[in-house]
DNA sequence: CCGGATCCGAATCGATACTG
DNA sequence: CAGTATCGATTCGGATCCGG
Protein backbone atom coordinates (compact mmCIF):
# COMPACT_ATOMS: atom_id res chain seq x y z
CA UNK A 1 0.00 0.00 0.00
CA UNK A 2 3.06 2.12 0.21
CA UNK A 3 2.07 4.70 -2.36
CA UNK A 4 3.67 4.64 -6.09
CA UNK A 5 7.24 5.41 -5.33
CA UNK A 6 9.22 8.24 -7.20
CA UNK A 7 12.71 5.85 -6.47
CA UNK A 8 14.27 8.97 -5.20
CA UNK A 9 16.08 9.25 -2.08
CA UNK A 10 15.75 12.66 -1.39
CA UNK A 11 13.55 15.02 0.76
CA UNK A 12 11.44 17.11 -2.06
CA UNK A 13 10.53 13.49 -2.79
CA UNK A 14 9.75 11.82 0.36
CA UNK A 15 7.62 15.48 1.09
CA UNK A 16 5.88 14.99 -2.48
CA UNK A 17 5.31 11.33 -1.16
CA UNK A 18 3.57 12.73 1.95
CA UNK A 19 1.38 15.60 0.81
CA UNK A 20 1.16 15.61 -3.22
CA UNK A 21 -1.67 13.67 -3.87
CA UNK A 22 -4.90 15.23 -5.18
CA UNK A 23 -6.30 17.12 -2.46
CA UNK A 24 -4.36 16.20 0.45
CA UNK A 25 -2.41 19.40 0.27
CA UNK A 26 -5.58 21.47 0.46
CA UNK A 27 -6.88 19.43 3.27
CA UNK A 28 -3.89 19.76 5.03
CA UNK A 29 -4.30 23.83 4.44
CA UNK A 30 -8.08 23.71 6.05
CA UNK A 31 -6.76 22.08 9.00
CA UNK A 32 -4.21 24.81 9.53
CA UNK A 33 -7.03 26.96 10.66
CA UNK A 34 -8.28 24.91 13.58
CA UNK A 35 -8.80 20.71 13.63
CA UNK A 36 -11.86 19.69 11.80
CA UNK A 37 -14.49 16.98 11.82
CA UNK A 38 -14.92 14.47 8.82
CA UNK A 39 -17.80 16.54 7.68
CA UNK A 40 -16.37 20.02 8.15
CA UNK A 41 -13.98 19.18 5.92
CA UNK A 42 -16.23 17.64 3.23
CA UNK A 43 -18.33 20.69 3.03
CA UNK A 44 -15.13 23.15 3.03
CA UNK A 45 -14.08 20.72 0.06
CA UNK A 46 -17.32 20.46 -1.63
CA UNK A 47 -16.05 18.15 -4.71
CA UNK A 48 -13.80 16.10 -2.93
CA UNK A 49 -15.20 12.70 -3.19
CA UNK A 50 -15.87 10.88 0.07
CA UNK A 51 -13.63 8.06 -0.88
CA UNK A 52 -10.73 10.02 -1.59
CA UNK A 53 -11.26 12.35 1.51
CA UNK A 54 -11.28 9.07 3.36
CA UNK A 55 -8.01 7.53 1.71
CA UNK A 56 -6.24 10.95 2.06
CA UNK A 57 -6.73 11.34 5.76
CA UNK A 58 -5.44 7.79 6.44
CA UNK A 59 -2.73 8.36 4.03
CA UNK A 60 -1.72 11.48 5.98
CA UNK A 61 -2.04 9.74 9.40
CA UNK A 62 0.19 7.12 8.62
CA UNK A 63 2.77 10.01 7.25
CA UNK A 64 2.12 11.43 10.83
CA UNK A 65 1.01 14.37 9.11
CA UNK A 66 -2.54 14.59 10.49
CA UNK A 67 -4.04 12.59 13.64
CA UNK A 68 -7.20 11.63 14.60
CA UNK A 69 -8.83 12.52 17.64
CA UNK A 70 -11.95 11.84 19.49
CA UNK A 71 -14.17 13.94 21.58
CA UNK A 72 -15.84 13.57 24.84
CA UNK A 73 -19.68 12.98 23.56
CA UNK A 74 -18.95 15.34 20.77
CA UNK A 75 -17.69 13.01 17.68
CA UNK A 76 -14.25 13.48 16.68
CA UNK A 77 -12.00 15.96 14.90
CA UNK A 78 -8.43 15.60 12.63
CA UNK A 79 -5.59 17.95 13.75
CA UNK A 80 -2.12 18.57 12.15
CA UNK A 81 0.35 17.42 14.53
CA UNK A 82 3.44 19.59 15.05
CA UNK A 83 5.10 18.25 12.24
CA UNK A 84 2.09 18.69 10.34
CA UNK A 85 1.93 22.30 11.58
CA UNK A 86 5.56 22.64 9.90
CA UNK A 87 3.57 22.84 6.74
CA UNK A 88 1.87 26.07 7.81
CA UNK A 89 5.04 28.57 5.92
CA UNK A 90 5.12 26.28 3.26
CA UNK A 91 1.23 26.60 2.47
CA UNK A 92 1.16 30.11 3.04
CA UNK A 93 4.11 30.83 0.29
CA UNK A 94 2.19 28.53 -2.01
CA UNK A 95 -1.22 30.89 -1.46
CA UNK A 96 1.07 34.10 -2.51
CA UNK A 97 3.00 31.96 -5.18
CA UNK A 98 -0.40 30.75 -6.61
CA UNK A 99 -2.52 34.26 -5.98
CA UNK A 100 -0.48 35.95 -8.38
CA UNK A 101 -1.76 33.22 -11.24
CA UNK A 102 -5.49 33.43 -10.55
CA UNK A 103 -7.72 34.97 -12.76
CA UNK A 104 -11.25 35.43 -12.53
CA UNK A 105 -12.87 32.50 -10.73
CA UNK A 106 -14.76 29.68 -12.99
CA UNK A 107 -18.63 29.74 -12.89
CA UNK A 108 -18.71 27.31 -10.16
CA UNK A 109 -15.94 28.26 -8.05
CA UNK A 110 -16.47 28.77 -4.42
CA UNK A 111 -15.14 30.66 -1.52
CA UNK A 112 -14.94 28.71 1.83
CA UNK A 113 -14.66 29.71 5.55
CA UNK A 114 -11.37 27.68 5.41
CA UNK A 115 -9.87 28.93 1.94
CA UNK A 116 -10.83 32.82 2.85
CA UNK A 117 -9.25 32.58 6.38
CA UNK A 118 -5.69 31.10 5.16
CA UNK A 119 -6.42 33.74 1.93
CA UNK A 120 -6.19 36.50 4.35
CA UNK A 121 -3.21 35.01 6.63
CA UNK A 122 -1.42 34.62 3.36
CA UNK A 123 -1.36 38.18 2.73
CA UNK A 124 -1.51 39.50 6.13
CA UNK A 125 2.17 41.74 5.97
CA UNK A 126 3.08 41.56 9.77
CA UNK A 127 5.44 44.18 9.00
CA UNK A 128 3.35 46.85 7.97
CA UNK A 129 0.43 45.93 10.35
CA UNK A 130 3.19 46.93 12.98
CA UNK A 131 3.20 50.17 12.20
CA UNK A 132 -0.91 50.80 11.96
CA UNK A 133 -2.76 51.17 14.64
CA UNK A 134 -5.22 48.26 15.56
CA UNK A 135 -8.06 47.40 13.67
CA UNK A 136 -11.33 45.33 13.47
CA UNK A 137 -13.15 44.44 10.43
CA UNK A 138 -16.06 42.03 9.41
CA UNK A 139 -16.05 40.78 5.77
CA UNK A 140 -18.31 39.15 3.67
CA UNK A 141 -17.39 37.45 0.82
CA UNK A 142 -20.19 34.92 -0.67
CA UNK A 143 -21.63 32.95 2.53
CA UNK A 144 -18.64 33.44 4.52
CA UNK A 145 -18.59 35.90 7.25
CA UNK A 146 -15.31 36.68 9.28
CA UNK A 147 -14.08 38.63 11.94
CA UNK A 148 -10.79 39.82 11.43
CA UNK A 149 -8.63 41.26 14.47
CA UNK A 150 -5.41 43.12 13.96
CA UNK A 151 -3.11 44.58 16.66
CA UNK A 152 0.30 44.98 15.17
CA UNK A 153 1.34 42.09 13.96
CA UNK A 154 -1.14 40.04 15.98
CA UNK A 155 -3.77 38.70 13.37
CA UNK A 156 -7.26 36.72 14.87
CA UNK A 157 -9.95 35.65 12.57
CA UNK A 158 -13.10 34.01 13.68
CA UNK A 159 -15.26 32.60 11.27
CA UNK A 160 -19.25 33.64 11.60
CA UNK A 161 -22.33 32.36 11.03
CA UNK A 162 -24.92 34.94 9.15
CA UNK A 163 -26.36 35.52 12.37
CA UNK A 164 -23.08 36.71 13.69
CA UNK A 165 -22.40 34.39 16.16
CA UNK A 166 -19.14 32.08 16.12
CA UNK A 167 -19.47 28.81 14.35
CA UNK A 168 -17.97 26.77 17.09
CA UNK A 169 -15.99 28.07 20.08
CA UNK A 170 -13.70 24.64 20.21
CA UNK A 171 -13.08 25.03 16.46
CA UNK A 172 -10.79 27.67 14.81
CA UNK A 173 -9.07 30.94 15.83
CA UNK A 174 -10.46 32.89 19.07
CA UNK A 175 -11.63 35.87 18.78
CA UNK A 176 -12.65 38.91 20.74
CA UNK A 177 -16.13 39.28 19.88
CA UNK A 178 -17.84 41.71 22.28
CA UNK A 179 -17.90 44.98 20.69
CA UNK A 180 -18.73 45.82 17.24
CA UNK A 181 -16.20 45.57 14.40
CA UNK A 182 -14.97 49.14 13.33
CA UNK A 183 -15.65 47.97 10.19
CA UNK A 184 -18.27 46.06 8.21
CA UNK A 185 -17.70 45.30 4.47
CA UNK A 186 -19.06 43.03 1.96
CA UNK A 187 -16.66 41.86 -1.72
CA UNK A 188 -16.65 39.69 -4.41
CA UNK A 189 -14.13 38.09 -5.64
CA UNK A 190 -12.85 41.09 -7.14
CA UNK A 191 -11.32 41.82 -4.05
CA UNK A 192 -8.57 39.94 -5.07
CA UNK A 193 -7.54 43.23 -7.41
CA UNK A 194 -7.19 44.76 -3.91
CA UNK A 195 -4.98 42.60 -2.40
CA UNK A 196 -3.16 42.89 -5.39
CA UNK A 197 -2.69 46.43 -5.56
CA UNK A 198 -4.46 46.13 -8.77
CA UNK A 199 -7.05 48.69 -7.45
CA UNK A 200 -7.38 51.16 -4.58
CA UNK A 201 -10.32 50.47 -2.38
CA UNK A 202 -11.37 54.11 -3.52
CA UNK A 203 -11.71 52.31 -7.43
CA UNK A 204 -13.08 49.19 -6.11
CA UNK A 205 -16.03 50.46 -4.20
CA UNK A 206 -16.35 52.80 -7.97
CA UNK A 207 -16.40 49.38 -9.49
CA UNK A 208 -18.71 47.83 -7.01
CA UNK A 209 -16.14 44.87 -6.30
CA UNK A 210 -16.54 46.02 -2.48
CA UNK A 211 -19.33 47.80 -0.45
CA UNK A 212 -19.28 49.63 2.90
CA UNK A 213 -21.98 48.31 5.06
CA UNK A 214 -21.37 50.05 8.05
CA UNK A 215 -18.43 51.87 10.28
CA UNK A 216 -15.67 53.88 9.16
CA UNK A 217 -14.97 53.28 5.40
CA UNK A 218 -11.74 55.36 6.05
CA UNK A 219 -10.69 51.95 7.47
CA UNK A 220 -10.50 50.60 3.79
CA UNK A 221 -7.53 51.77 3.02
CA UNK A 222 -5.55 50.27 6.07
CA UNK A 223 -7.11 46.94 5.68
CA UNK A 224 -5.61 47.16 1.95
CA UNK A 225 -2.36 47.99 3.70
CA UNK A 226 -2.56 45.41 6.09
CA UNK A 227 -3.84 42.52 3.57
CA UNK A 228 -1.28 42.82 0.15
CA UNK A 229 0.27 40.27 -2.11
CA UNK A 230 2.57 42.64 -4.48
CA UNK A 231 4.22 40.10 -7.53
CA UNK A 232 7.06 38.35 -6.53
CA UNK A 233 6.50 37.88 -2.78
CA UNK A 234 5.84 34.47 -2.31
CA UNK A 235 8.83 34.63 0.38
CA UNK A 236 9.03 34.04 3.60
CA UNK A 237 7.50 32.67 6.61
CA UNK B 1 -8.26 20.56 -21.23
CA UNK B 2 -8.26 22.54 -17.74
CA UNK B 3 -6.59 20.12 -15.60
CA UNK B 4 -9.54 18.75 -13.19
CA UNK B 5 -10.29 21.66 -11.43
CA UNK B 6 -10.70 21.81 -7.40
CA UNK B 7 -13.45 24.38 -7.55
CA UNK B 8 -12.43 27.09 -5.17
CA UNK B 9 -11.26 30.30 -5.96
CA UNK B 10 -8.03 29.97 -3.19
CA UNK B 11 -4.42 30.57 -4.08
CA UNK B 12 -3.39 27.89 -2.67
CA UNK B 13 -5.85 25.88 -4.96
CA UNK B 14 -4.21 27.77 -7.54
CA UNK B 15 -1.01 26.97 -6.94
CA UNK B 16 -1.93 23.01 -6.52
CA UNK B 17 -3.29 23.35 -9.98
CA UNK B 18 -0.22 24.40 -11.32
CA UNK B 19 2.34 22.14 -9.82
CA UNK B 20 0.59 19.58 -7.57
CA UNK B 21 0.29 17.13 -10.83
CA UNK B 22 2.24 13.89 -10.33
CA UNK B 23 5.97 14.42 -10.36
CA UNK B 24 5.75 18.38 -11.33
CA UNK B 25 7.55 19.06 -8.46
CA UNK B 26 10.10 17.17 -9.36
CA UNK B 27 10.86 18.49 -12.53
CA UNK B 28 10.52 22.01 -11.24
CA UNK B 29 13.12 21.02 -8.60
CA UNK B 30 15.79 19.13 -10.94
CA UNK B 31 14.98 22.32 -13.33
CA UNK B 32 16.11 24.62 -10.07
CA UNK B 33 19.81 23.34 -10.54
CA UNK B 34 19.71 24.74 -14.17
CA UNK B 35 18.16 24.33 -17.26
CA UNK B 36 18.02 20.89 -18.77
CA UNK B 37 17.34 19.28 -21.88
CA UNK B 38 14.58 16.90 -22.18
CA UNK B 39 17.22 13.87 -21.90
CA UNK B 40 18.44 15.34 -19.19
CA UNK B 41 15.61 15.13 -17.36
CA UNK B 42 14.49 11.99 -18.35
CA UNK B 43 17.41 11.15 -16.46
CA UNK B 44 17.13 12.72 -13.68
CA UNK B 45 13.86 11.34 -12.93
CA UNK B 46 14.84 7.65 -13.91
CA UNK B 47 10.91 6.52 -13.33
CA UNK B 48 9.02 8.89 -14.89
CA UNK B 49 7.38 7.62 -18.23
CA UNK B 50 8.23 9.66 -21.07
CA UNK B 51 4.57 10.65 -22.22
CA UNK B 52 3.93 12.16 -18.65
CA UNK B 53 7.06 13.79 -18.92
CA UNK B 54 6.38 15.64 -21.93
CA UNK B 55 2.54 16.11 -21.27
CA UNK B 56 3.88 18.27 -17.31
CA UNK B 57 6.74 20.28 -19.25
CA UNK B 58 3.32 21.37 -21.55
CA UNK B 59 1.55 21.78 -18.55
CA UNK B 60 4.15 23.90 -16.51
CA UNK B 61 4.95 25.97 -20.04
CA UNK B 62 1.30 26.96 -20.41
CA UNK B 63 0.90 27.63 -16.22
CA UNK B 64 4.05 30.26 -16.90
CA UNK B 65 6.15 27.97 -14.76
CA UNK B 66 8.49 26.34 -17.42
CA UNK B 67 9.56 27.44 -20.40
CA UNK B 68 11.34 26.27 -23.67
CA UNK B 69 14.53 27.48 -25.22
CA UNK B 70 15.72 26.95 -28.28
CA UNK B 71 20.26 26.54 -27.65
CA UNK B 72 22.02 27.46 -31.09
CA UNK B 73 22.88 24.59 -32.76
CA UNK B 74 22.88 22.46 -30.06
CA UNK B 75 19.22 21.01 -29.40
CA UNK B 76 16.62 23.14 -26.91
CA UNK B 77 16.67 23.17 -23.29
CA UNK B 78 13.53 23.58 -20.68
CA UNK B 79 14.56 26.59 -18.43
CA UNK B 80 12.38 27.89 -15.42
CA UNK B 81 10.45 31.45 -15.91
CA UNK B 82 11.24 33.68 -13.06
CA UNK B 83 8.13 33.00 -11.83
CA UNK B 84 8.59 29.42 -11.46
CA UNK B 85 12.30 30.53 -9.84
CA UNK B 86 9.66 32.21 -6.35
CA UNK B 87 9.40 28.99 -6.34
CA UNK B 88 13.15 27.88 -4.90
CA UNK B 89 12.58 28.51 -1.13
CA UNK B 90 9.17 26.86 -1.37
CA UNK B 91 10.53 23.79 -2.78
CA UNK B 92 13.80 24.16 -0.54
CA UNK B 93 11.75 24.50 2.44
CA UNK B 94 9.55 21.04 1.38
CA UNK B 95 12.72 19.59 0.62
CA UNK B 96 13.54 20.58 4.98
CA UNK B 97 10.45 19.05 6.00
CA UNK B 98 10.48 15.77 3.70
CA UNK B 99 14.39 15.23 5.06
CA UNK B 100 13.04 14.44 8.73
CA UNK B 101 10.57 11.73 7.67
CA UNK B 102 12.89 10.07 5.07
CA UNK B 103 14.07 6.54 6.26
CA UNK B 104 16.16 4.53 5.07
CA UNK B 105 16.27 4.01 1.33
CA UNK B 106 14.25 1.81 -0.27
CA UNK B 107 15.96 -1.28 -2.52
CA UNK B 108 15.79 0.59 -5.88
CA UNK B 109 16.27 4.39 -4.39
CA UNK B 110 18.81 6.07 -6.45
CA UNK B 111 20.23 9.38 -5.55
CA UNK B 112 20.51 11.79 -8.85
CA UNK B 113 23.19 14.43 -8.93
CA UNK B 114 20.12 17.01 -9.34
CA UNK B 115 18.33 15.98 -6.33
CA UNK B 116 21.80 16.06 -4.08
CA UNK B 117 22.43 19.54 -5.30
CA UNK B 118 19.01 20.47 -4.16
CA UNK B 119 19.47 18.05 -1.04
CA UNK B 120 22.71 20.60 0.07
CA UNK B 121 20.86 23.52 -0.69
CA UNK B 122 18.37 22.56 1.23
CA UNK B 123 20.45 21.78 4.44
CA UNK B 124 22.92 24.86 3.82
CA UNK B 125 22.92 26.74 6.75
CA UNK B 126 24.02 30.59 5.29
CA UNK B 127 24.29 31.86 9.28
CA UNK B 128 26.79 29.11 10.41
CA UNK B 129 28.94 29.61 7.24
CA UNK B 130 29.19 33.14 7.51
CA UNK B 131 30.93 31.94 10.46
CA UNK B 132 33.53 29.90 9.02
CA UNK B 133 36.23 30.16 6.84
CA UNK B 134 35.78 29.37 3.06
CA UNK B 135 36.12 25.47 2.47
CA UNK B 136 36.25 23.51 -0.69
CA UNK B 137 34.72 19.95 -0.71
CA UNK B 138 34.65 17.01 -3.32
CA UNK B 139 31.65 14.91 -2.62
CA UNK B 140 31.09 11.37 -4.02
CA UNK B 141 28.10 9.85 -3.20
CA UNK B 142 26.81 6.69 -5.35
CA UNK B 143 27.41 7.79 -9.03
CA UNK B 144 27.34 11.45 -8.23
CA UNK B 145 30.61 13.50 -7.59
CA UNK B 146 29.91 17.32 -6.58
CA UNK B 147 32.50 19.86 -6.36
CA UNK B 148 30.83 21.89 -3.20
CA UNK B 149 32.59 25.39 -2.95
CA UNK B 150 31.57 27.28 0.41
CA UNK B 151 32.53 31.15 0.88
CA UNK B 152 30.46 33.01 3.71
CA UNK B 153 27.00 32.78 3.10
CA UNK B 154 27.85 32.21 -0.74
CA UNK B 155 27.09 28.23 -2.04
CA UNK B 156 28.31 27.00 -5.28
CA UNK B 157 27.45 23.18 -5.95
CA UNK B 158 29.02 22.09 -9.74
CA UNK B 159 28.43 18.81 -11.17
CA UNK B 160 31.78 16.47 -12.39
CA UNK B 161 31.63 13.78 -14.14
CA UNK B 162 33.56 10.95 -12.55
CA UNK B 163 37.01 12.01 -14.70
CA UNK B 164 36.75 15.67 -12.74
CA UNK B 165 35.66 17.70 -15.28
CA UNK B 166 31.94 19.63 -15.30
CA UNK B 167 29.57 18.18 -16.69
CA UNK B 168 28.40 20.84 -18.94
CA UNK B 169 29.58 24.63 -18.64
CA UNK B 170 26.61 25.49 -19.86
CA UNK B 171 24.25 24.16 -17.28
CA UNK B 172 24.61 24.24 -14.08
CA UNK B 173 26.11 26.01 -11.06
CA UNK B 174 29.48 27.41 -12.17
CA UNK B 175 32.76 26.63 -9.54
CA UNK B 176 35.57 27.59 -9.86
CA UNK B 177 37.59 24.31 -10.33
CA UNK B 178 41.49 25.34 -10.72
CA UNK B 179 42.43 24.38 -7.44
CA UNK B 180 42.32 20.84 -5.98
CA UNK B 181 39.54 20.30 -3.47
CA UNK B 182 40.69 20.98 0.65
CA UNK B 183 39.03 17.74 1.25
CA UNK B 184 37.50 14.79 -0.86
CA UNK B 185 35.08 12.51 0.84
CA UNK B 186 32.71 9.82 -0.13
CA UNK B 187 29.27 8.66 1.06
CA UNK B 188 26.61 6.63 1.36
CA UNK B 189 22.67 7.49 1.83
CA UNK B 190 23.55 7.20 5.73
CA UNK B 191 24.93 10.82 5.12
CA UNK B 192 21.82 11.85 6.03
CA UNK B 193 22.14 11.07 9.83
CA UNK B 194 25.25 13.42 9.60
CA UNK B 195 23.05 16.00 8.16
CA UNK B 196 20.19 15.36 10.82
CA UNK B 197 22.72 15.42 13.70
CA UNK B 198 22.45 12.23 14.79
CA UNK B 199 25.78 11.28 14.10
CA UNK B 200 29.12 13.29 14.24
CA UNK B 201 31.62 12.41 11.38
CA UNK B 202 33.46 10.74 13.66
CA UNK B 203 30.82 7.97 14.76
CA UNK B 204 30.18 8.31 10.34
CA UNK B 205 33.45 6.83 9.77
CA UNK B 206 33.71 4.77 12.49
CA UNK B 207 30.09 2.80 10.97
CA UNK B 208 31.46 3.19 7.72
CA UNK B 209 28.78 5.53 6.64
CA UNK B 210 31.24 8.18 5.79
CA UNK B 211 34.87 8.18 4.31
CA UNK B 212 37.55 10.24 3.23
CA UNK B 213 39.14 9.68 -0.14
CA UNK B 214 41.67 12.97 0.60
CA UNK B 215 42.78 16.17 2.26
CA UNK B 216 41.99 17.29 5.60
CA UNK B 217 39.38 15.10 6.85
CA UNK B 218 39.31 17.70 9.93
CA UNK B 219 37.62 19.67 7.28
CA UNK B 220 34.41 17.03 8.24
CA UNK B 221 33.16 18.98 11.35
CA UNK B 222 33.34 21.93 9.41
CA UNK B 223 31.36 20.03 6.25
CA UNK B 224 28.52 19.33 9.34
CA UNK B 225 28.52 22.48 10.64
CA UNK B 226 27.39 23.84 7.22
CA UNK B 227 25.34 21.47 6.37
CA UNK B 228 23.04 20.46 9.00
CA UNK B 229 19.03 19.88 9.20
CA UNK B 230 17.61 19.80 12.72
CA UNK B 231 13.97 19.00 13.46
CA UNK B 232 11.33 21.58 13.26
CA UNK B 233 13.42 23.60 11.00
CA UNK B 234 11.39 23.47 7.83
CA UNK B 235 11.13 27.17 7.65
CA UNK B 236 10.57 29.01 4.43
CA UNK B 237 13.66 31.15 3.69
C1' DC C 1 -26.78 14.02 11.08
C1' DC C 2 -21.93 11.79 11.58
C1' DG C 3 -18.28 8.90 9.66
C1' DG C 4 -17.41 6.50 6.65
C1' DA C 5 -17.54 1.85 3.03
C1' DT C 6 -18.80 0.04 -1.56
C1' DC C 7 -19.47 -0.05 -6.40
C1' DC C 8 -18.56 1.34 -11.07
C1' DG C 9 -17.56 4.24 -15.26
C1' DA C 10 -14.18 7.82 -16.62
C1' DA C 11 -9.80 9.70 -16.58
C1' DT C 12 -4.96 9.34 -15.58
C1' DC C 13 -0.72 6.98 -15.02
C1' DG C 14 3.01 3.63 -16.16
C1' DA C 15 5.56 0.67 -19.33
C1' DT C 16 6.96 -0.28 -23.66
C1' DA C 17 7.37 0.45 -28.46
C1' DC C 18 8.01 3.40 -32.12
C1' DT C 19 9.12 7.76 -35.09
C1' DG C 20 11.01 12.25 -37.35
C1' DC D 1 17.60 14.10 -29.25
C1' DA D 2 12.89 14.91 -28.48
C1' DG D 3 9.33 13.41 -28.26
C1' DT D 4 4.24 10.25 -29.97
C1' DA D 5 1.43 6.14 -29.85
C1' DT D 6 -0.52 2.44 -27.73
C1' DC D 7 -2.53 -0.21 -24.10
C1' DG D 8 -3.15 -2.48 -19.60
C1' DA D 9 -3.04 -1.15 -14.59
C1' DT D 10 -4.41 2.29 -11.21
C1' DT D 11 -6.62 6.02 -9.44
C1' DC D 12 -10.22 9.33 -9.33
C1' DG D 13 -14.98 10.93 -9.35
C1' DG D 14 -19.89 10.42 -8.55
C1' DA D 15 -23.39 8.00 -6.55
C1' DT D 16 -25.28 5.12 -3.41
C1' DC D 17 -25.50 2.58 0.81
C1' DC D 18 -24.78 1.46 5.76
C1' DG D 19 -24.11 1.26 10.89
C1' DG D 20 -24.27 4.27 14.88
Amino acid sequence: MASRSYGQYCGVTTAVELIGERWALLIVRDLLVGPRRYTDLKQGLPKIPTNILSTRLKELQEGGVVRRVPLLHCGLVYELTPYGRELEPIVLALGRWGFQQMGEPQPDDVVTADSLTMALRTAFRADAAATLPPADYELHIADVVLRVQVDASDLRIAQLEPAGRPVDPRLGTQATLEAAPALTFAAGPGIRRVISGELTPAEAIDQEVLAVVSGDATLLERFAQTFSIEPGAALVA
